[in-house]
DNA sequence: TTGAAAGCGATACCAT
DNA sequence: ATGGTATCGCTTTCAA
């Protein structure tokens, strides 16, 4: 059995292929009888019009990338699901691209996704390699970032304060009583992660507490492995920590995992703080103590953004042509942070 | 700028349409001058082939559909993950299609596959409304089923054996010395969940051990709460088990909390099984005891075989049109399980 | 209302 | 070796 065609119904229907084309796009002038005649046709001949054909007369292709740095990482599955919701709401498939964070991995997939014309693409990875991206923002490509800033590219953003989610951590720890902290960071190079340092190094100094150059340390590939092992070595001094801020949940499981190795217990003698609260902060023992990101509001805003369905409240402020939009972090409370020991009631 | 087209190229080169498609696709007879002299007018122009027109004359659309329950889930996520790389190896962008285990769900994103004409569709999820299905079989389009059988359809499949995944479960229990045992399963309706309690209680059967019908509880949505509850349910009686076989890593992790509720230690009074081996089960604490499935290798597998890439080694047995290949799981022995309380060492 | 016909961008057959 | 052209399935004027 071959697919039916367009003809194939217009055949059966006794009318002109035209006038099929109206009754799928529901425009034009049709008698209701016609239309009828014709619908049933379709259905008897299990007729289903090409998306291909009818992109390549310029309509949309209805599908959308998405670049992750690895789809295996719960935060971006996450991310995936919600953007693959919202975007099933309004018809859009999501092609999926891990790009681990090599640009020419990024650049490869860039190029594919523009062969395939698709009607837009979402970006959550960093994207070393600039020049595929200039030449598809040329094309008008419409991009958006999400949970990533791309700074330099005038792109549709969504993204969370990472600078206050820092805070949110910080003003956590010192509300319980800690003076002595750490930090465990991503890549230099990823600036949401850079941002979180900030604000957490900042809500520090406001409390008169100090942040050391060499109390953050960053982990580049395996992020368990490197967590546990840079943890390992921050408290494995005389003046140790009493809390750990780590950049995202993948690290906070090295902390708690290198805290376990070294014989100490979270979080009576380290408070540890994740990030992004996966589906893995819930799951540690103790359960990780975490700064929230909304996946499902960030996967939505991204999707009605690049579609354009999204208006900005108040009426676009005029000069910018793309929005930014910054959703607030929150702070979930767990059980991986008590106060310090030693401390009183 | 727009994108340019075959027509751009040939225009800007002096040439045929004909002559380009030539150096795109590799075919045909081409002098190397005009050859190079083309090229460098494809790249000067920025020109990419629209895989959308090739894919009209017949072409492939280089894309595969990939249906799994939840891609947020980590064991699926790992799964697609595979089916990425591998499908990137030979050119190929994977859609992602969470069905949630719903049937309608499942049925409209095989249509959306249909209509954008992709080459293949794997599918890693419960299949209810076999209507759309059995119209695509009909059709003719590659169709792979990935960890889960499609009981009663003729496709290409690759599975990890279920069965002898509950057996390897049993007998590290039995060795452990556990008499009393209970599992944990999804809903009745996932095959591969029955076949790992099948194999389950055969092997204790073997060993003279019983598993009583109210020994086995189901959980439908909600795996992780869903487990606790049922976990805890089955933990708190007198005669109760001393190990929990569980048919997902998400039910183990809710049978460590329930466990934990009830003030139970893992493993010193109760020892916990997971299966998938996914990221859950080594961030545990304690870290789970589980089944391996070998996702790399099922994605790589159904990729494969959904494009033909893949021969059966010993000659392909005459009768069969439909390829079946099945992995086998591992034993992954970490600190969720130990022999029950009072058994001398 | 309805239908004929011109594209959309690429492929492939057939002359030249 | 090279180019003309029909074709893929659908959308969209434009006449009738």
């Amino acid at each position: 059995m071959m697919k039916a065609t367009i003809y194939d119904v217009a055949r059966e229907a006794g009318v002109s292929i035209a006038a099929v084309s109206q009754v799928i796009n529901g425009k034009g002038k049709i008698s209701e009888e016609r239309r009828a005649a014709i619908v049933s046709v379709m259905e008897k001949l299990n007729y289903k019009p090409s998306v291909i054909a009818a992109a390549l007369t310029g309509k949309k292709t209805y599908t959308l990338g998405l670049l992750v740095p690895d789809i295996s990482n719960p935060f971006f599955a996450e991310i995936a699901r919600a953007v693959e919701d919202q975007g099933s709401l309004h018809g859009y498939s999501i092609v999926i691209c891990s790009t681990d964070n090599r640009d020419e991995r990024g650049e490869n997939y860039l190029s594919l996704l523009e062969q395939k014309s698709v009607d837009g693409i979402i970006i959550g990875t960093g994207m070393g390699g600039k020049d595929m991206l200039e030449k598809l923002l040329a094309k008008s490509v419409p991009i958006a970032a999400i949970a990533r800033e791309m700074s330099g590219y005038d792109v549709e953003t969504v993204v969370i304060n990472d600078y206050e989610g820092g805070r949110l951590a910080a003003r956590h720890l010192i509300e319980l009583g800690h003076t002595r902290m750490a930090v465990l960071a991503e890549s230099a190079k990823i600036p949401s992660s850079q941002e979180r340092i900030r604000g957490f190094r900042d809500e520090l100094a406001a409390a008169g507490l100090e942040l050391p150059p060499e109390a953050v340390r960053a982990s580049e590939r395996d992020l368990v492995k490197d967590g546990k092992r840079n943890a390992a070595a921050l408290l494995d001094s005389a003046e140790r920590p009493t809390a750990l801020f780590c950049c995202n949940d993948l690290l906070a499981i090295g902390a708690l995992q290198g805290a376990k190795e070294l014989g100490l217990r979270v979080p009576e003698d380290v408070s540890v703080v994740g990030f992004d609260n996966t589906i893995l902060a819930s799951v540690t023992d103790p359960a990780l103590t975490t700064i929230a990101q909304p996946t499902d509001k960030l996967g939505q805003l991204a999707v009605d953004l690049i579609l354009g369905k999204y208006e900005a409240e108040p009426p676009k402020q005029t000069g910018a042509s793309k929005q930014r939009i910054v959703l607030e972090p929150a702070l979930i409370v767990r059980q991986s942070t008590s106060q310090p020991a030693g401390r009183s009631n």
